[in-house]
DNA sequence: GATCTTTTTGCAAACGATTGCATTTTTGCG
DNA sequence: CGCAAAAATGCAATCGTTTGCAAAAAGATC
């Protein structure tokens, strides 16, 4: 539809049409009170009329401000797995919903990328004005480095651990202990914890574990924590080969995550086992999915909106010079049918 | 550690540094030919030494080039939920690996966001060389729009619709036709059609899926496709008031999605319905949790991966100036425990 | 060694916005 | 009406690259 023969319309070419200079059309578009409030609505009707839209690339580089952030998924390993959890792509999401809100957009990008220089690759290129990593993954020397250069940088993760960079994170100790409370006092006897004590979320979580299993007087034997990575086939597997050597030696399990437990669901019940009769199951994260699970997950929910919201607010605070801090979010016990109600 | 008082350093600088002209200096870390190899090299060491990178802003404007893809999860309404279908996250990370190979970065945004004119907002605005839609949503205006503008486009959805802009999806007919035809020959006599009609895409697997009762001499009674949307929560409830009202009266499922097949899944469980035995269920996508189901899911595979990879393509040669075309992706039947072996 | 190619480098003009400062227009008020 | 203050607009430099073209350097040929 567009002729060809005229170029695209630049900001110099719609103050011409307007009839005035190419500074009133620049400060009129963005709505800037020095301009009469007439000419400002006249020049914002006529771009929206001739389709004009100003041209990014030059006013980031003319204001040094890109208006947008990095955020980076920091998966532990190339597979193709842990992409798939939906609890991380719901945080992506949130971010994108919070991001948006303040007038920010999204560059989504992985830890597979090939740059190892997260900041000057995004920082000083000026493709971003700053980063959020989710996740802080087994090692956190690429965070740290971003850290150093002084850049706007928020961090997914576990919020307690010590660290010169601002993370956003639940009480994920806490959450530890409610799970594990919880299966205690609907009765369980010898409860499991499953997931990866060397991956800093999960080892506050069995913080979390150890702490109520000592508080109960439960003895904390170390077969009763299977280590295991984050994904549900991994877990699947896991329960399986434990339930084949041992027969059913637990009646309760602490998933590091409710795609975890999903896998144990799944190996559990291929066994006949009743959940939460003979086993309860308490997971974590809270994924849209949860109550769709057969028992219905009793897990402990994470307030990613939230938490998106407090990252992107924690950001804008850096990127107005303040010092980034941690914050931890609250986390919430959601009763199920994955267990017993006590 | 980066000294305060000098300011950052800048093409020009480094050029200084070096102590050649600013365009070789360009020309050395674009590794363009036309420079000596031992001087190309030499910039290339020094620019890394001083962790310098190109200013993208200055390149786009001068260049008129991104090298950025807009990305637009086009949600159907506002809801969370849909938001959380796990496939749809999962294009999107296919998506980003297939455009870094590229050399391009994926800018993220959904239907939410507050303009209606995707073309001007992203390309006229150059903020992104293209724009690549998920979903067609109920109504595609919005993307017609865009294709009307002349910008480079694919889209993810029904190829088969006649459209005049790039789609790229699977072969739905067809996939609703083998996972009808399964359930046929594994025994079932009355098999439901779970899904929107009204949907693009889930309106051919619709198709299809009345093809094999018609090529089996099915009678094709209407109370038979149960509309809902693509949601577990709204499959479940669908099913369970289907079976409050009429009891069981089928013993086969088409699901328009896996997600839609966990919610009956779950509805079916709840009554102690056995899966396959009683239902047998086949479900739509794989998403990575579908064998993690119980019973592990049947269903019809989509090949996300290779999808998102001939997008890619496909738009990376509308940026060459090819007209953009539609291709049919090849789906797969993937048995599992959800259908009785045949 | 002079002349002609071929390589390699540098000059300077874009790209399209923003903004400090100067200038013009409008308003207020005696 | 005259003049000062306030409001509205315009001038022109600037952000940091890229690239067509010209110039210099190096190599080839007789």
């Amino acid at each position: 539809m567009a002729s060809a023969n005229e170029k695209k319309l630049t900001l110099a070419g719609l103050a011409k049409l307007a009839g005035v200079s190419t500074s009133t059309a620049s400060r009129a578009l963005n709505d800037n009170p020095l301009i009469k409030k007439e000419t400002r609505e006249k020049l914002q009707a006529l771009a929206i009329k001739n389709n004009f839209s100003l041209n990014r690339a030059a006013s980031r580089l003319r204001t040094q401000k890109t208006n947008v952030v990095a955020v980076i998924l920091n998966l532990i390993d190339s597979t193709d797995q842990s992409i798939s959890d939906p609890f991380l792509l719901k945080v992506v999401g949130d971010l994108n919903q919070a991001l948006n809100q303040s007038g920010y957009e999204l560059l989504l990008s992985n830890s597979f990328m090939a740059t190892e220089d997260w900041a000057n690759y995004f920082i000083s290129s000026s493709r971003a004005d700053g980063i959020i990593v989710i996740g802080q993954g087994k090692s956190t020397t690429k965070i740290e480095k971003v850290a150093s250069s002084g850049a706007p940088l928020v961090v997914w993760g576990d919020p307690t651990a010590q660290s010169t960079y601002s993370v956003v994170g639940s009480n994920n100790e806490l959450g530890g202990y409610l799970a594990t409370e919880h299966l205690i006092s609907s009765g369980c006897k010898r409860i499991l914890f499953l997931g990866d004590p060397e991956h800093a979320e999960m080892s506050e979580r069995y913080k979390g574990y150890s702490r109520a299993l000592k508080e109960f007087n439960f003895d904390l034997s170390d077969d009763l924590t299977l280590s295991c990575d984050i994904t549900s086939k991994v877990a699947y597997g896991k329960i399986s080969s434990l339930i084949l050597e041992q027969g059913l030696s637990f009646d309760g399990i602490v998933a590091a995550s409710d795609m975890v437990a999903l896998g144990a669901l799944k190996a559990l019940k291929e066994r006949y086992i009743s959940i939460p009769n003979d086993v309860g199951i308490v997971g974590f994260d809270d994924i849209a999915m949860a109550e769709l699970f057969h028992p219905a997950l009793t897990t402990i929910k994470q307030n990613t909106k939230a938490a998106a919201e407090i990252m992107v607010e924690e950001l804008l605070a850096q990127f107005h010079g303040k010092k980034g801090k941690s914050v931890v979010m609250d986390i919430e016990l959601i009763e199920r049918k994955s267990t017993r109600t006590s």
